[in-house]
DNA sequence: CACTTTGTTCAAGTTTTTTTGAACAAAGTG
DNA sequence: CACTTTGTTCAAAAAAACTTGAACAAAGTG
């Protein structure tokens, strides 16, 4: 008799369940996390995030992607850290509310904040100690090799240096789509 | 065997050992493959051949970097691949021998070139992926959210691929150090 | 040819990274 | 207060990534 069972697919899907499309656009990010360097979940966790218009809570986070409390904590804490979503307090709610930033400039800004950036400066470090290895030297064959060596890589120090501000401002140049250009 | 001098394991660079700059170069750029998501051996091996002036073989990356055949075997493979190595033939030797490409810029390419320009070109078939679940939906709520999502990626997608052509251009721009001209 | 040298492959072992969940802390509520 | 809700921490489990080495292939040598 039942001519549609709807019941499959819960009342008027209450967003108790991810869209097809969702899923496919957290894997997106999943994916994309992983080529970066970032542990798994916080491409879900942000994939998610990414196909909501309103905040979420970590609570449904949880639920949504079907990860644990502590990967939830642990993501959307490394993320908010990277820019890359924000907490909302929605008034009158207990409970901490997240957004995923999407402009594309802040994302790259602070994903080379957080992680180029610390890694040119430790690289410094690293040069002055072979400095400093090349001092205890004498006129050796290796330490006039190890001379030129070390100006490569501050040549390179340099130049990578020069690249990430470039970066940022070449990303940012035109950050919305463009202008709903015919066909 | 051969008495002669093959100039390259000549009796003057009997480097059996590493030097401990050598040591600490080798250590940048194990780091280094880390953070660029690259197994660290791999890095090792870039790291010693840039030390030296002479290529060496794979048996004396073997050596001298304590690692096993596979590893050198595919380490070597990967970083020819990525541009950042390249093979050498000595006449009259029956080894391959390897040297370290040292100009950023062709790093920098092969890098773009072997990692980033193939999730870019993923990125495309994804996106294609989403808008055919999109086009299964009816105009529900949920559809028209996923299509302006849709759109925000195609446009990080659009600014990604411009921004690569930039990066190369930019790294490139003075490679090397003042004077010092080879080519 | 039989033998040596050089290099590749890949299953199994090792190490590293990520995830989980239970214990805990903090803060709101009645 | 006692109780609930929310979020953090971290040791242990699970998963993923990397390395090893023995078996194999290819190619030079005498």
């Amino acid at each position: 008799m039942t001519v549609f069972s709807v019941a499959n697919i819960s009342s008027t899907n209450r967003q108790e369940d991810l869209d097809e499309w969702e899923i496919a656009v957290i894997d997106l990010f999943l994916n994309a996390a992983n080529s970066f360097g970032l542990p798994k979940s916080y491409g879900q966790i942000y994939g998610l995030l990414f196909c909501r218009d309103q905040s979420l809570s970590m609570d449904q986070v949880m639920k949504l992607l079907e990860i644990s409390k502590g990967s939830a904590s642990q993501g959307l804490r490394a993320l908010r850290q990277l820019g890359a979503v924000s907490s909302v307090f929605e008034p009158g709610d207990r409970k901490e509310r997240y957004v995923a930033e999407i402009r594309l400039r802040k994302l790259v800004g602070g994903f080379l904040r957080e992680q180029a950036d610390p890694h040119l400066d430790k690289g410094v470090g690293r040069l002055k100690q072979i400095e400093t290895l090349l001092g205890n030297l004498d006129n050796t064959d290796s330490m006039k090799r190890g001379v030129r060596k070390h100006e490569i890589l501050s040549g390179w120090h340099r130049q990578m240096s020069r690249l990430l501000p470039w970066v940022k401002m070449i990303v940012g140049k035109s950050d919305r789509l463009p202008q709903k250009s015919s066909d």
